[in-house]
DNA sequence: TGGGTTTCT
DNA sequence: AGAAACC
């Protein structure tokens, strides 16, 4: 179809690489003593995944009848996320109750504070992804990094037809009839390894969501979110300063959080273009060396920041909120209760926990719904122990005493008090001795809380895979 | 404004 | 241990 483009196509190939000496195709480049390096793309193919409405799909697999009408996910009094029904009738994410019920007064509400569901999904998600490719990186439950760079090398050095390449999806800002495919086939191969993912989640597990096809992370994620429900975009390198410039405020940018956008604001940086003009040394003398290179990158585009594996959680911990408790009763009760459910997790998780933290939000009229402290102390190892053998309930007794300990450290329990929240957390988590080398295995954490294999599963080992520097 | 989670300081 | 970031 383009033969005129097979020139251009190979050109490109070949530039990609830093050496291309050990590839076979077409006479390769002159390159002296015949080294054998591994060959070294010049850029990456990331892909990022993002799932539409993540918790209401979830119900709405749950319960199908859902998928018909307006549904928020309710979290104390907030609706967390809702479906697209509702959304195409004004409701909106992290918008209160009351208002949400204002807008559509037919609004379903799912309470949706037990994320357990959720997790699970999540967790199913990953794994899924990892079986065609093991370097994912999580980002919160319902995102996904993936450097799919070795795949497409793989396809690539397969590929004979040049003149066949074509993205699938969007391309960013490249109206539909202009597709120019073939200027950059990592890219065209990278966008079809996110539609074929797509489709294998869809087909596995019943969801739906959107993916971003770029060259780094940032970019990646970015452009995920161009075309909204259930789409792909992928983004060409000529197209960056677009995307970066079309952002606006730096607050945008991920990786620039509110405390950050204060700090550039008061320098008079508001956009992305302000930052991307301030001179370093201007950065520099309120950040800092490494953070002033930093986020001067992101305004560009660039982020060399690899994917790296994110393996089993490094921490477990279960919180609620409420809007007052004063009485250390109520403490030790709530703090049962949740060691109870957070005991529980661990055990399905299998490692042993060997630090336990306790954290409190304490209620101040300044500072409202910000600061909370928290008191860590180590688990002895006995205790630990009853989390792994399934004890339990005499786990969670003896963790008790523990975590009125921390309370104590924190709270003056002479004088009235006011908490707004309590949150239990294990980390500093040890995989059990066990090397179990289950070669390439994708093992999943739950299977294990209803297989009565008690073997570790060990995914924290993904960085055989190198990624490239 | 929730219930997580990770990383940097 | 807290701040800040992400969802």
């Amino acid at each position: 179809m383009e033969n005129s483009e097979d020139e251009e196509d190979e050109n490109e190939w070949r530039n990609s690489f830093v050496d291309s000496s050990t590839h076979s195709p077409p006479a390769a480049a002159a390159s002296g003593p015949s080294i054998s390096k591994t060959p070294v793309p010049a850029h990456r193919v990331i892909l990022h995944f993002d799932l539409d409405c993540f918790y209401a799909q979830v119900e709405m697999i749950r319960n199908p009848a859902l998928r018909e009408v307006p549904l928020g996910i309710q979290q104390k009094y907030i609706i967390v996320t809702c479906n697209y029904v509702a959304r195409e009738r004004g409701v909106n994410k992290l918008m209160s109750v009351t208002d949400a019920k204002e807008k559509c007064p037919e609004l379903v509400l799912v309470k949706g504070e037990d994320l357990t569901h959720y997790r699970e999904m999540s967790y199913k998600m990953t794994e899924l992804l990892m079986s065609y490719c093991p370097l994912v990186e999580r980002l919160g439950f319902d995102e996904n990094f993936m450097d799919v760079t070795e795949m497409v090398e793989q396809r690539l050095a397969q590929t004979v037809k040049f003149e066949d390449f074509s993205y699938k999806g969007h391309v960013y800002n490249h109206p539909s009839a202009d597709v120019k495919a073939s200027k950059y086939p990592r890219l065209a191969l990278g966008s079809h390894i996110a539609g074929e993912l797509r489709e294998a989640v869809h087909s596995k597990l019943g969801l739906t969501g959107c993916a971003g096809i770029a060259t780094n992370k940032l970019l990646a994620k970015l452009v995920s979110g161009t075309f909204k429900p259930n789409q792909q975009t992928t983004l060409l390198p000529e197209n960056i300063s677009d995307i970066m410039g079309c952002l606006g405020s730096v607050r945008k940018v991920p990786g620039v959080g509110h405390q950050t956008a204060k700090r550039l604001q008061a320098l008079g940086l508001v956009s992305v273009k302000d930052l991307q003009l301030c001179p370093l040394n201007d950065l520099v003398k309120e950040f800092g060396s490494p953070t002033a290179q930093r986020l001067k990158n992101l305004a560009l585009g660039v982020d060399d920041s690899p994917v790296t594996c994110t393996g089993a959680p490094q921490s477990l911990s279960d919180e609620d909120s409420f809007k007052k408790m004063s009485s250390t009763k109520e403490v030790s009760e709530k703090t049962q209760q949740l060691l109870s459910s957070l005991v529980e997790r661990m055990h399905k998780d299998g490692r042993q926990p060997q630090t336990f933290r306790l954290t409190i939000r304490k209620y101040t009229t300044t500072n409202k719904w910000f600061s909370r402290e928290s008191r860590q102390c180590p688990i002895p190892n006995h205790i630990g122990q009853k989390i792994c053998s399934g004890s339990s309930d005499d786990a969670v007794m003896q963790l008790l005493p523990l975590a009125m300990k921390l309370f104590y450290r924190m709270v003056d329990y002479s004088a009235p008090f006011h908490l707004t929240l309590i949150n239990v957390c294990f980390s500093n988590l040890q995989t059990r001795a066990a090397a179990v080398t289950g070669k390439g295995s994708i093992t999943s954490f739950f299977s294990r809380g209803t297989s009565p294999k008690k073997s570790q599963t060990v995914l924290s080992q993904c960085q055989h895979h190198k990624s490239y520097t």
